[in-house]
DNA sequence: GCGAATAGGTGCATATTGCATCTATATTCA
DNA sequence: TGAATATAGATGCAATATGCACCTATTCGC
């Protein structure tokens, strides 16, 4: 893990399937290309994402199915690979929301309840 | 990225940060040892966590100083090392559920809005 | 033509992860 | 007593992911 800096959230930028989360959403019904995605997200106020590991996280989920791309080389500027969402990458993406859900319920359940409760459960279940 | 399963959110269950998250969540005021964590995680209905990994969360954990520990030899059973969580390691909770947050307004604002909005604000940005 | 911007991509060292496996100490109960 | 089991923590290793720097083209402005 690395330090965390000043100013941001949390060590670094979003990784992994919270990266892909995001430029799913951020392709659904409107299809773009990697400089684009990667210029929003710099924009977006959370800074410094990595082109590289944009550009990877794109062929990655194209790999897995989540979208898929074409190329323009009709529009101005160098040719563009231009990826939208799958069927597959749609139901990533709800899947992504329901974790998230549960997640920060689980969080919160944590957070207000303690272990003790669960504590108890547990211990409950096990002498069963 | 491995593939999906079904009856998951997605394919696996949560690590690095959000991994992180969730074990502080689960200190937060109730002190625990790691087996007894990753227990209640795999109680905890979304199931295969792998024990491995907990542990050495917890461990990268106390190297970067989100939790600290001590052994307990009294109680019954093999010496369990318990957790507790520092300030930093709170630090870092109240910074996670700010990313939360922040990542799934941003989710829910390209799906509502999709990029042609945030589009049309970098273009006139880049223009001026 | 030439420098800058756009667009996509790779190489490599390091970090993380999953899976299996290992060690050691208690507890159970035949 | 003592062998099998449960508890508790940890590591080895192959596979994968990540950050950072760098590279290749194409096109635009002048």
């Amino acid at each position: 893990m690395k330090d965390q800096e000043p100013g941001k959230p949390i060590g670094g930028h979003p990784t992994g399937d919270m990266l892909n989360a995001q430029l799913l959403a951020m392709l659904k019904g409107w299809s773009a290309y990697g400089y684009e995605l990667a210029q929003q997200l710099n924009d977006a106020g959370f800074g410094n994402y990595n082109k590289g590991s944009i550009y990877r996280a794109l062929r990655n989920m194209e790999a897995t199915g989540l979208v898929s791309s074409t190329w323009d080389t009709t529009s101005s500027g160098p040719a563009k690979r231009v990826y939208s969402v799958t069927r597959a990458g749609t139901a990533f993406l709800d899947n992504w929301f329901s974790l998230l859900s549960w997640h920060s319920k689980m969080l919160n359940n944590f957070l207000n309840a303690g272990l003790s409760a669960t504590r108890e459960r547990s211990e409950k279940k096990r002498a069963e």
